[in-house]
This record gives structure tokens, sequence and C-alpha cells, in this order.
DNA sequence: TAGATTGTTAATCGATTAACAATC
DNA sequence: TAGATTGTTAATCGATTAACAATC
């Protein structure tokens, strides 16, 4: 087994979502040239990305969208149900516990857990809320295999220690900080500053391309 | 002006986040290889990261925290604040009005937008919330530059249009679909089946080595 | 068949890492 | 001063893109 390159990992779901979005439209065949122009990507890297998961193309016609969707999820392992433990069930966590699309991804929340006394005891979208003592035993007893973070930041490494303690084997932090965890346990850690680092930042610099250009054709009209 | 490269856009926070946290706990003087080794890291490529911002450090010196944390804040322009609208009040809307933190990096919510009637003329931490008709005549009084999209996919379009109409400069886009837009509108896709197809495939990848990892263990016990 | 598209190898590009002189 | 660390150039690595034979 190859190790996926994390760029082509980040995509695949882009695919999906397109794919599900012809097979709607009665689009049965296509082929890596319209998937990329849809994409603004190249063909050869549909095609390598694509080919990780398996499926195979014909000359000529191009993939069958349904086997490729189904390829796509397979591949991510999105066809079997994984348990999932919330914590924290503030604002994010019950926006995480309200959207159903995880169901679709295979991602499937068990159990939240929070400290507010107010909320153990009370359902978030039919979800239960307990104490964060409990998160050990119920892991194990549950098998669950993945914890998402969604508490603040300074309540994020006691979450992943008892996490950890059950048994986890993934953690999707959604918490404003890093958590250490064993090594075999993986982490995935989104962090909303990233991107908005990235949002920022390219403002500023397409305001500087902009003002350029301005520049440079008031210039052109002046000679 | 150079072009900043993605990776390292992405970079910054974390170090900022980690710089913080080094001034908290009163340490003023900072070498790349401390931040390397913090954020597992190469030194050079640290340095390489921090000359984009324009500081400069002193051999066998180092860096001066503060100096560090003030130039990517600077360079992130997350000094000067950005005014921003926020469409769509759900969970996940709620979520970033309650945020706190964006106000640090200068994202300061005026305005909320939503098309359920209950939470019209009513406020979310604060912030007023509107119909979406208002959207392109209030950004153009208030002079908004970035809207936020926490909305449901089939309503993604509609209200890109309204912010494009209203002349903002940039979208951050949580919805789980693509925006079209001009091009001179930042665009910042934050899709959350990103990170989550990372995490899924390299649970499935890990088990894999990690079993092989066993496998070749007895092996070598049986020989 | 002729032509479009795949699968794959080779070339390019950009980002990461290594090496090291300059310097505090 | 001696030694640690910067800033920068060169080497490496991995991902993207180009080219093209195979094939339906």
């Amino acid at each position: 087994m190859r190790i996926t390159p994390e760029p082509t990992m980040r995509r695949l779901p882009h695919y999906l979502h397109f794919l599900k979005r012809q097979l709607e439209n009665g689009v049965e065949k296509i082929s890596s040239t319209i998937i990329a122009q849809a994409l603004s990507l190249d063909s050869t890297q549909v095609r390598k990305d694509l080919e990780y998961t398996g499926v195979k193309g014909k000359p000529k016609t191009g993939f069958f969208v349904k086997e490729l969707i189904q390829a796509i999820l397979e591949f991510l392992t999105w066809t079997t149900r994984r348990d999932a433990f919330l914590i924290g069930a503030g604002n994010l966590g019950s926006a995480m516990l309200g959207y159903n699309r995880f169901r679709e991804y295979g991602l499937n929340f068990v159990a939240a857990f929070d400290t507010d006394e107010n909320k153990i005891g009370s359902e978030i979208y039919k979800v239960p809320i307990f104490t964060l003592d409990k998160i050990p035993s119920m892991a194990r007893r549950m098998n669950v295999q993945v914890g998402v973070l969604t508490v603040p930041a300074h309540a994020a490494q006691t979450a992943t220690d008892l996490l950890v303690e059950g048994g986890i084997k993934a953690i999707w932090n959604f918490a404003p900080t890093y958590v250490k965890a064993p090594k075999e346990v993986v982490i995935e850690n989104h962090q909303f500053t990233e991107s908005l680092a990235a949002l920022t930042r390219k403002m500023v610099e397409v305001d500087f391309h902009l003002e350029k250009y301005r520049l440079s054709n008031l210039e052109g009209n002046r000679t």
C-alpha cells in the first residue's frame, strides 16, 4: 500500500462532490478532461489522483460516474460507519452534531461530552450529553474510533488524554491549539486561522497587483 | 511584492500561536531552531517563512519574540480592522459570531443575514440580523470587505451574488459547495470534507502499516 | 477506421532541506 | 575570542504538468 499524497487525499472529496452533482443531472460517463475543467485542475493530475482509488477508465469513453463515486467512497472508507464522540457541546460542537452530511461520510456521533452541568443528561440533535470522566470507559465499551474536539484551547489536552485512554484511533481537532497523543493516534488539526491567514494575505496581494495594473494603464495612456 | 507561497501563509498563524505562548511565559528572544522543534519543522524553513514578513534576526541571538509577533500580525494585516458580514445564522454561523478570537485577527462582524423570519430583527452575540436583500446596500454603505458564508449549499451562490453586488472584496466560504465570483474577489473555500478525507484515509494507512509491523515482528520471532 | 481518451514515462516546477560563509 | 545563529545559495525532493504510445 503506497501512502497517498496529502494533496490527493484533499482533492478526492472535491471530485466526489462534482461527480454526485453530475449523476443527479443524469450524466453517466465522464472524462478526466471534463472533471479537470470543472475544478480548474490539470487532466493528468485528475487521472493520477483517480488511479489511487484503483478505478479503471476506458480510452475514448472515460470513466463511469457511478463507479468513480463508489471507488472514491471506498478509498476514503466512507462506506463503513465510524462511531464518534464529540467533546465540547458549544456552538461549534452543536453545528457538528446537527450537520447531517457527516453521516454520509460514515461519521456517526453516538455521544457528546461537556463540562456544563445544565447540558449533562440532555440531548442535542438526539445525541446524549455526558460528563467528560465517562469518556474512557464508554469509548472502550462502544468501540468508538474518532474523537472530535470542539472545546476551548485550555481543555483540549485533557480531552485528548481521556480519548487516548479510551483507545481512540483518531482525533479531529478544532480547538485553536495543538494536542499531543501517541504516534499511532491519527491527529488531524483543523485550524480556522490557517484559512483566515490565506484569505487576508491574498486580499493585500490582490489589492497591490490591481493597483499596479491600474497604474501601468495610466502610464500607458499618458505616453 | 513577491507573492507569498500558500504553505508559508498557512504556517504563519502557527508561528504566531506558539510565539504568543512563549511571550506569556516570559520568553523574550527565540531562535529559528527552537520554533522549528516546537512545530516539527525545519529551521531553514522557519527562517525562510519569517523572511517574508520582513523581520530581521541577529546571528547568535535569534529573534525578539515581540518583534516577530508584530511582524506576522502586520504581514497578515491582522492589525487593521476588517468589517465582515455573516450570511446564514444557523449553528455554524452562531459559532463564528461567538468566537471572540476572530476580533484579535481583525475580523469584526457588523451584521448577519438569514432567511428565517424569527431571527430577523434579533441579535446573536450582539450582532443584528437582517434579511438577505439588505446585503448590497448595507455592504456599500458600511464599506464591508469580507463576507462569511455559513449557509446551506443551495443558498451559497445567491448569497455570493448579493455580496459581489455590494462590492465585497473577499468571501470566506464554509458552504459545502463552490461559488463563482469575479476574479478580483478573493475566495477562500473552507471545506470540512477535505480534512475529514485526510483523517479517514490516514486511519486506514496507519492501520495497515501497524499491522505490517506487527506481522514482521511475529516473523522475526519465529525465525 | 479515425479520433478521443486513458495510463504512464519524462520534464518541469516549486517547495523543502542541506550546506556554509557572514556576523554578532 | 569562540561558538551559535542568521541569511542565502545550492541540492534534493515531491508534486504538477507535458508528451505520447496504447487502445477502445
